[in-house]
DNA sequence: GAGCACTGC
């Protein structure tokens, strides 16, 4: 990498585009060299860059039904705007404010934080609601801080929510599945509640669609009315009353944090991973001292590069790197909680971190201490063929969205630098300028039967802030009419759509628990354990060691009654977090497992169904797992040899989908996972919870169950008819 | 034959 007074090129020849500024100069004193958590406090309510916007926010809520506050990270909109709303008045007779976040942990770190800065206790004025956590009070609690699936529950008892007067959408610009899918029902809200007032907070490159989506219909030609200067003197709002102007208004705050420089390769690679490490060292030789994080795509890349920086960092001399000590550490979703804890800490005293992160980083975790990024420029992510009906994880360029997104990350200390592993050429050209929303590349089955039992009957004709593809819905309705969901007029049924709509699970995994009169204990037991990745570790990389813990528990059905022997040895063992350490389980998904089944036995009494064991007759359990999974089966096909592999090549066994495919998908090949304890087997007929796509063009089944095929038509008759 | 982006009800 080619820095001020230095040879250009490095051992690998991985060089950047422009010379670097020295930190140093810029670090104007000792104090900011520091970690954060030794710094002075800073960063109380007033001191934020959106209290000078306090008046304009207040009077823009006021005038328009909408107002969309942009604005990168820092600026203190989620803590402080639902404040100022409720000092002016939105929270009186007896309505509230709603804050929604698009993860659990935020809703609830975030109402605490509040509650402190009011000077009250949590649950009382200020509280919080997600999933198997609530702490408010009916009739005392005034702002509510929730996640927006949360919110969507309570739509179902209240469509038009009507204890709110303000709803502020938190993080818009992430553009996930439930905000989307909210955004377009509180549009929807919007037309028989005049009086509610909507906030979106959404980062800067997502404004436009934003604004035009909740233009009126009526003036969908016209303009928003954008503000960046002062709105004319201050009215009290009168609270409730109607807005002046239809239009939405845009309102930008500037966000709070440093400068990023920064540097694109001179040159493209074939090999990011390589780049990631070689730049990482050549950081830790010659740059202040400050943490490294870097992006790559997934668990494995990041477990590789640790191996190789440990290598690397044998190496370096006590003399480079300031006399620090490289200390590089994996961040991904799957590592016990432990570890995530020793990646997110600070660095011991003489240690430079270096955290090898998936895009956990970018959204959901944030490291403190961070000034140089390292991004590899690319994302694992979920895509979705509607035609095939499978649902599949891809390399792709990340947006440029996005990037910024990391590149910020190094800014929140002190100045900082940002290394993109791609030129500036490829990246102007190849990253898209914002990611595809997920409602766009996702199996919408779930939410289409939660938008049925919310009374929107035509789904076609729902206003999306990204329409889905067609092909899409028409899946979506297919699947959902296959599980005896809908009936042939497309509307919930009593038997199975309404009871459905209730649980909170994929419609897959709760039509098991509908099928289940003779086994009810077990069908939410594998419902429950189905809902939690990361049932097994992968920390210590010891794929043997794990493989034979996996194969003490295997069933030959498949691996949901795998989970089902797991989940009572869990039980026997009384539940020993030390037990699952040896066993290469994740004590922490098991215990999230036993809340969730805990849930789902509710629901059953609710419903009214039995919680009846099968005692040990697990045909019983698999039937019912057929009666949710049988849209996808597989039977198998072929072995297919590698003609240049030896005679005691096994072979790979090919299967294929039973359902009946659209003309032109006949070749698609899927197999059992590695993971999955049937890998070795060769059952003729089974049905999978999941499938991952290869780099070859390979389907591969998760999640898998060994069935019998007149089961079948025994259950789907409409999709496999009797032959 | 070698392995699983991230959320949420």
């Amino acid at each position: 990498m080619l820095r001020p007074g230095s040879k250009d090129g490095t051992a690998f020849g991985f060089r950047f585009d422009q010379k670097r500024s020295e930190l140093s100069e810029r670090a104007d004193d000792v104090n900011s060299l520091l970690p954060p958590s030794r710094q002075a406090p800073s960063r109380s309510g007033d001191t934020l860059p959106v209290a000078s916007y306090r008046h304009q926010i207040l009077y823009l809520v006021e005038h328009h039904p909408t107002l969309i506050l942009l604005g990168e990270t820092g600026s203190g909109k989620t803590t402080q705007v639902p404040q100022y709303l409720l000092e002016a008045g939105w929270a009186a007779r007896g309505y509230m404010i709603a804050c929604t976040q698009p993860r659990r942990a935020a809703a609830a770190s975030v109402a605490a934080r509040v509650a402190e800065e009011l000077g009250s206790t949590l649950g009382n004025d200020v509280g919080y609601s997600v999933r198997f956590d609530s702490c408010e009070t009916k009739g005392a609690t005034r702002l509510k801080y929730l996640t927006d699936g949360v919110l969507i529950r309570e739509m179902m008892e209240d469509p038009l929510l009507t204890k709110y007067s303000v709803i502020m959408v938190d993080e818009a610009h992430e553009r996930s599945l439930a905000t989307d899918m909210l955004l377009g029902l509180l549009k929807k809200v919007q037309g028989r509640r005049p009086d509610l007032r909507l906030v979106i907070s959404s980062a800067t490159l997502q404004a436009e669609v934003l604004s035009s989506f909740f233009m009126p219909n009526a003036q969908k030609n016209g303009q928003a009315n954008i503000h960046k200067g002062s709105v004319g003197p201050h009215v009290q709002p009168g609270c409730l009353g109607l807005p002046s102007n239809q239009n939405p208004a845009i309102l930008s705050i500037e966000g709070r944090t440093y400068p990023v420089e920064i540097h694109y390769l001179t040159e493209p690679t074939s090999d990011y991973l390589q780049a990631a490490v070689t730049t990482v060292v050549d950081i830790h030789k010659a740059d202040l001292p400050g943490d490294v994080l870097v992006f790559l795509t997934g668990q494995e890349e990041c477990v590789g590069a640790v191996k190789l920086l440990d290598i690397e960092a044998e190496k370096l001399s006590r003399s480079s790197g300031y006399g620090l000590k490289m200390l590089p550490l994996p961040l991904y979703a799957g590592l016990p909680v432990q570890e995530q804890r020793m990646a997110l800490a600070p660095a011991p005293r003489g240690h430079r971190k270096v955290t090898l992160s998936t895009n956990i980083a970018e959204t959901s975790l944030t490291l403190e201490g961070v000034v140089y990024v390292v991004d590899c420029c690319f994302v694992k992510q979920r895509c979705y063929n509607p035609l095939l009906g499978l649902e599949s994880l891809l390399i792709a360029p990340t947006s440029k969205a996005s990037a910024t997104q990391r590149a910020g990350r190094a800014g929140r200390v002190r100045p900082g630098m940002c290394f993109r592993l791609t030129t500036r050429e490829a990246f102007e050209r190849e990253q898209p300028v914002v990611t595809v929303p997920e409602m766009q590349r996702s199996d919408l089955t779930a939410m289409v039967l939660q938008l049925k039992a919310l009374g929107i009957d035509n789904i076609m004709r729902f206003e999306w802030l990204a329409p889905p593809p067609a092909e899409t819905m028409v899946r979506a309705l297919e699947n959902l009419h296959a599980l005896g969901v809908l009936d042939d007029d497309a509307k919930l049924t009593k038997q199975v759509g309404l009871p459905l709509a209730e649980l909170p699970l994929e419609p897959q995994l709760g039509r098991i628990l509908l099928a289940s009169s003779s086994c009810g204990e077990e069908a939410v037991t594998v419902a429950a354990l189905k809902c939690v990745p990361h049932l097994w570790t992968a920390s210590r990389g010891a794929h043997k060691a794990q493989d034979e813990a996996r194969f003490k528990f295997a069933a030959a059905e498949g691996d949901l009654i795998t989970s089902l022997n797991v989940w009572r040895a869990w039980l026997e063992r009384g539940k020993d977090p030390k037990w699952c350490y040896r066993h290469f389980l994740n004590h922490s998904s098991l215990l999230k497992a036993s809340e969730i089944q805990q849930q789902l036995v509710g629901y059953m009494k609710r419903i009214g169904l039995p919680l009846t064991s099968c005692s040990g007759d697990m045909d019983v359990v698999r039937k019912a797992i057929v009666q949710g999974m049988f849209v996808n089966a597989a039977c198998f096909d072929r072995v297919d040899y590698n003609p240049l592999s030896s005679d005691s090549d096994p072979g790979i066994n090919v299967y294929r989908l039973v359902r009946p495919l659209p003309l032109g998908h006949h070749g698609v090949r899927l197999r059992i996972h590695n993971s999955s304890v049937l890998f070795r087997s060769r059952p003729p007929c089974v049905v999978f919870a999941s499938v991952q796509q290869t780099d070859d063009g390979w389907f591969e089944m998760q999640g898998v169950t060994a069935v019998l095929p007149e089961w079948l038509t025994e259950v789907a008759p409409h999709m496999y008819g009797r032959k």
